[in-house]
DNA sequence: CGCGTGATTGAAACCCTTCAAGTTTAGTGG
DNA sequence: CCACTAAACTTGAAGGGTTTCAATCACGCG
C-alpha cells in the first residue's frame, strides 16, 4: 500500500544506485489531504505526479456540471494532464485526492534530465508511455464494443483494489454510466451469483 | 495527399540531412492494395507502419463478428499494435488498407537505432507518443460523456478528410454506434441544416 | 445488366438515463 | 459515544437514445 519513487527507480526502472540519488535531487514531494486538489480546470498542469501513497483521480466537468473520470492513479502510478503539461495550455481537467496522498512532483524538464542521467530510466519511461497507450486503447475498445455490465466486469478484474477504495459513483463516471446504472448492474450481477474480489 | 517518410524526418522531426540518409537505411517499404491486410488477428505485429500514401485502419472483431475500428491512419500517421509489437504477443487487431497504400516498415529496433542517430528524432518520436496519448484521452472523454451526434460532429471537425475517404459504416464503428445509428444522426443534422465540410 | 456492398428507413425492442423517492452509510459536533 | 446531517447508494417508473431486424433504395463494378 505504499511505493516510493526511489523504489520505483531502483526496482522497476533499474537505475543504478548513484544515479538514483542524482535523479532524486530533481524531484520534490507534496502531501494532499482527501478531497483536496492538485490541479484545477483553467490552470496549467506544471507537474506530472507520481503517487507514492494514496489515490488520485483525473476528471472533468461537462457543461451541465456532471463529472467524468478519465483516470485513477493509485500507488506507483503517474498522473497528469499531458496536454496542458506538454503544451503549456490551461487544462480542462481536475486532479483530486480520493485519499490522503503523498506525491512526487516531476517538473517540465524532469524527463529529459533523468533520461540523460540514466539510459535505463529513459527506456523505462518510454515503456510506461507505451503501456499507457495500450491501456487507453483497451478502454476505447471496451467503450465502443461492450455493455455497461461487461465494462464493469472488466474493471473489477483489472482494478480489484480500486473497487474498495473509490466510491461507486466515481467508478460509474469512469465506466461511462450513471451511478444508478452501475447500482443496477451490480444488482443484476448479484442475482446471477457474481461475487466481486 | 502524399507525405514521404523522408519528408517526415526532415520537416517534422528536424533530422539533419546526413542523419536522414542514415535513418532511411533502417527502413523498408511495402505497397498494399485496397482491401488487403497488413496485420491479422492471431499474428504478431512485427512492424509499426508509417503511411506515405493511402489510408489504413486498425480494427477488431467481437465474438459476434462485428467490427470495431480503433484507429484510422491517413498520410503521415503511424499505426500498429503496440501491445503485440512491444511484448511479442499475438495481436487481437487487424490492419487493413482502405485505399491502395504505401507504407514504411519500422522494425522492433528502429526507434532505438534512429534515436541514437539523431537526438531530434528521439525527441520528436516521444512527442508523437505524447500526442497519441492526448488524442486517446480526448476520445475516451467523448465516449463516456457525449451523445452519438456530438461524437460525430467532433469527428467531422477533427477528420474532415476521412469523411470522404472512409465508408460510413467504418466511421460508425469508430464512433461506437451502428451504421443505421449514424445514418439517422446524419439525417437529423441535415434537418437542422448542418453541412459537413 | 445483375450482383454485392453500402446507405437509408420504419417499427419494435432494449439498454440505460432521468427524475424522484427512500434507505443506508459515513463523517461531525455535542 | 450517540445524534444529526450530508453524502452515497438503492430502487421504481417513465422516457429517450440507440440498437436490432427487416426491407428498400442507391450505386459501382464485373
Amino acid at each position: 500500500m505504499e511505493y516510493t519513487f526511489r523504489q520505483f527507480l531502483e526496482e522497476k526502472a533499474n537505475v543504478v544506485s548513484d544515479q538514483v540519488a542524482e535523479i532524486m535531487e530533481l524531484v520534490s514531494f507534496q502531501e494532499v489531504k482527501k478531497g483536496e486538489s492538485l490541479l484545477e480546470a483553467g490552470k496549467v498542469c506544471d507537474y506530472i505526479f507520481f503517487v507514492e501513497k494514496g489515490l488520485l483521480r483525473l476528471f472533468l466537468f461537462n457543461e451541465d456540471g456532471v463529472e467524468y473520470t478519465i483516470q485513477f492513479a493509485p500507488e506507483s502510478w503517474f498522473i497528469g494532464d499531458r496536454d496542458s503539461f506538454y503544451f503549456n495550455q490551461s487544462s480542462i481537467y481536475n486532479i483530486d485526492a480520493i485519499e490522503d496522498t503523498r506525491v512526487i512532483l516531476l517538473a517540465k524538464d524532469f524527463a529529459n534530465k533523468a533520461s540523460e542521467i540514466s539510459a535505463n530510466f529513459r527506456n523505462y519511461n518510454e515503456f510506461i508511455l507505451q503501456n499507457h497507450v495500450r491501456q487507453l486503447q483497451k478502454r476505447i475498445s471496451l467503450l465502443i464494443s461492450a455493455s455497461a455490465e461487461e465494462r464493469y466486469l472488466d474493471f473489477v478484474k483489472t482494478y480489484p483494489d480500486l473497487l474498495l477504495r473509490a466510491p461507486q459513483w466515481m467508478i460509474a463516471s469512469y465506466l461511462g454510466i450513471t451511478p444508478q446504472g452501475l447500482s443496477r448492474v451490480r444488482r443484476e450481477l448479484a442475482k446471477k451469483n457474481f461475487k466481486p474480489g
